[in-house]
DNA sequence: CGGTAACTTGACTTAAATCAACAATAGTGG
DNA sequence: CCACTATTGTTGATTTAAGTCAAGTTACCG
């Protein structure tokens, strides 16, 4: 893996305008470094792994830059190697859903349809791998295990959006935010990370429109979290850990 | 398509007391009639269709049937040849969330865990063709397209996750049951079947549970979509569309 | 028929939204 | 390093959409 790898030109695809930051770094300038365990790469063999890399391009981008818009034509599929992304989806009224918030290892941008169903936003400075939609097509002979993994982290995402439909359907605020903060904290232990304290790369409003809540109840709720001594805030993106168990029973609902 | 495949006796994997109507048909009597266009096995060669079907069990439900729970351990893939079936998720206090409703062409029982994540039960006389997990694994030779089109359903399915996510984290009542019927009929179009009058084979219990209201409110709400003159309620199992686009207006929030 | 379950409608309550200040934080430039 | 401003987050008062409680009504099934 010291080998260097053909780096493309960060050019941003939904950006017409000139108007973002030119001072940001336009060019790619180290090998995104694939975790093997986790990511979409894992179990691959070092002869697909090779091939893969070769049909694959890299891009970093800044925080808060749209990687594509809802409806944008669905080029490519998506694999987050660093930082963090926000996907949403708006109504004409500008009522947003964010849909999911991914991490390292997550994969987005699948769809049938012409147009990618969401639109994806970077929270801090993230490294993407990407693949052509139509690679799919060939994966078959060129990376036969690609594609099964595509598979299986598609069926994680639906595993996790259903659980996300629970939430939104049938919690209160509170068993909603509890819901959230266990989950960033067992993602991050999946990840390979401490439990605590939890990263929070996203803004109040983020989890607002995740969680499909105003900001007021999120921030009243994180008080009353805070309160209950479930919880510190050391400064807004950050939560420390100090009652797990309870946080969980507030999840479930059982925090009678 | 005239040979007779093998039929396997219909027992109730998750049923250990034997409390189901025991005058209901057992076994299964017919060919289950893959719709080879739309479904699981579309597109694949015949050579491949064959294997496909030696290596999947058929069997036949009767209306109201758990098929499994979430928490069950997840061995087979199913998918829904004939009728319809829901899938939901249970909090402890006995709130439930309806995490989607199946037709024909439909797959369910996808998981990455052992258990399966939500619990499968049919609305009426239901028919499934069920695969091994474990084939998947061999499903490379056997049926490499099998797969592909496995990935397809998984990522549909996904697409209509998280529009139901926006369903439930953003729009009124009134916009959740108009998106709703909407995506029912649009369903039923892609099924080839007319798009009036919508099929509701779920009660309105369900629907509560599916939109994340209660069934008081999904009464009054059909009231109200019933005095606006977009539907007509023949019997509480169909709905006549009048005006669609109006209908779909409502859905997207323009309804002022 | 008769009785139960499913659905509808009305009166009232409530969890969360909205409206309105206010406080903390993070940049920005002198 | 310190004001100055803009943005983000918090807290309180009030409103509202949907929930709850309570009758009715309709439909279904033996």
């Amino acid at each position: 893996m010291t080998a260097s790898f053909d780096v493309r030109d960060f050019r941003d695809p939904a950006d017409t305008d000139g108007s973002k930051p030119s001072d940001y770094p336009t060019q790619l300038c180290r090998i995104c470094d694939i975790n093997r365990e986790t990511s979409l790469c894992a179990r691959l063999s070092k002869d697909e792994f090779t091939r893969v890399l070769s049909m694959r391009d890299q891009f970093q981008f800044p925080p808060l830059h749209t990687i594509f818009r809802e409806g944008d034509r669905a080029q490519h599929i998506y694999a987050l190697t660093s930082g963090s992304v926000k996907l949403y989806k708006l109504l004409s009224d500008g009522r947003r859903q964010i849909v999911g918030f991914l991490f390292p290892g997550d994969v987005f941008g699948l769809t049938n349809d012409e147009g990618y169903p969401y639109t994806a936003e970077t929270l801090n400075q993230a490294s993407t791998c990407r693949f052509p939609q139509k690679v799919l097509g060939q994966s078959r002979d060129m990376a036969p295990m690609l594609e099964r993994r595509l598979f299986d982290l598609a069926v994680r995402e639906l595993m996790r959006a259903h659980e996300q439909m629970l939430w939104l359907g049938r919690k209160t605020a509170l068993e909603r935010l509890a819901s959230f903060l266990a989950s960033l904290a067992k993602r991050a232990v999946e990840r390979g990370q401490p439990e605590s304290p939890i990263a929070l790369p996203m803004s109040r409003s983020d989890i607002a429109d995740f969680l499909g809540l105003t900001i007021e109840t999120v921030s009243r709720t994180f008080t009353h979290l805070k309160k209950l001594n479930v919880i510190v805030i050391p400064d807004n993106s950050h939560a420390v850990l100090n009652n797990p168990s309870l946080l969980n029973k507030l999840a479930e609902g059982g925090g009678d």
